[in-house]
DNA sequence: CTCACGATTAGA
DNA sequence: CTAATCGTGAGA
């Protein structure tokens, strides 16, 4: 399988980089265990004047700063004062996109998952949030504003054959977003079971 | 410094 | 349906 090094790969819109990913793995090595897993459901954040997005405030703060970095970084943020939502910066630097991994299907490692999600028993339970994949994959604050394109523990490998369709649907939970609430900017694999919503 | 609240989840 | 839970950003 061939892992996605090149920053080029990043550097298009957060919708294009949206419907690019689908498909695609994330993989993560957590102590020699190798977790692979299919990206099913991806959300694109398009920038300040996106009222969904955390670059909306414009100015840069200290949290949203990474966004105005290359594509192909890290970003990463506490929700609720509990859950990790994981993001993948996208377009050049300057433009403050992002990708939101909604969830993903386990392909390899589903060991390490379950450990990870001790009290879950339903398989389709593991993985099919953003939350939910943050914990299966241990991804956390420390990997905010990493590299993805070189990363030893964290990084995308290509699926060559994409034989499934793609929904295209509004995002979720962005009620404040005012006339952005209803952008259908939130993609998925059809009839994929994974899919959180 | 204070304070309201969220790109969610698990459990009643 | 809703409580949980705390870092962040906006405002004083």
């Amino acid at each position: 399988m061939e892992k996605i090094v090149n920053r080029d790969y990043f550097r298009i819109s957060a919708n294009d980089l949206a419907i690019k990913l689908l498909g695609n793995y994330l993989c993560r090595e957590i102590s020699g265990k190798l977790i692979k897993t299919k990206i099913v459901e991806t959300e694109a954040y398009m920038g300040e004047f996106d009222k969904a997005s955390h670059a909306s405030t414009k100015n840069k703060t200290e949290r949203n700063s990474i966004l105005y970095m290359d594509g192909g970084h890290v970003y990463i943020y506490l929700i609720y004062g509990k859950y990790y939502c994981f993001n993948i910066v996208a377009n050049r630097k300057r433009k403050p996109e992002s990708v939101f991994i909604r969830a993903v299907e386990p392909v390899e490692g589903l060991e390490t998952i379950k450990k990870n999600r001790k009290n879950i028993h339903k398989e389709i339970e593991l993985t099919n949030g953003p939350g939910k994949l943050s914990m299966a994959l241990e991804l956390d604050k420390e990997f905010n504003k990493k590299d993805l394109t070189n990363n030893k523990y964290l990084w995308l490998e290509k699926k060559s054959n994409k034989n499934f369709k793609i929904k295209r649907d509004r995002r979720v939970n962005i009620d404040y977003a005012e006339e952005f609430k209803n952008k259908k900017w939130r993609f998925y694999i059809m009839n994929n079971r994974f899919v959180s919503n």
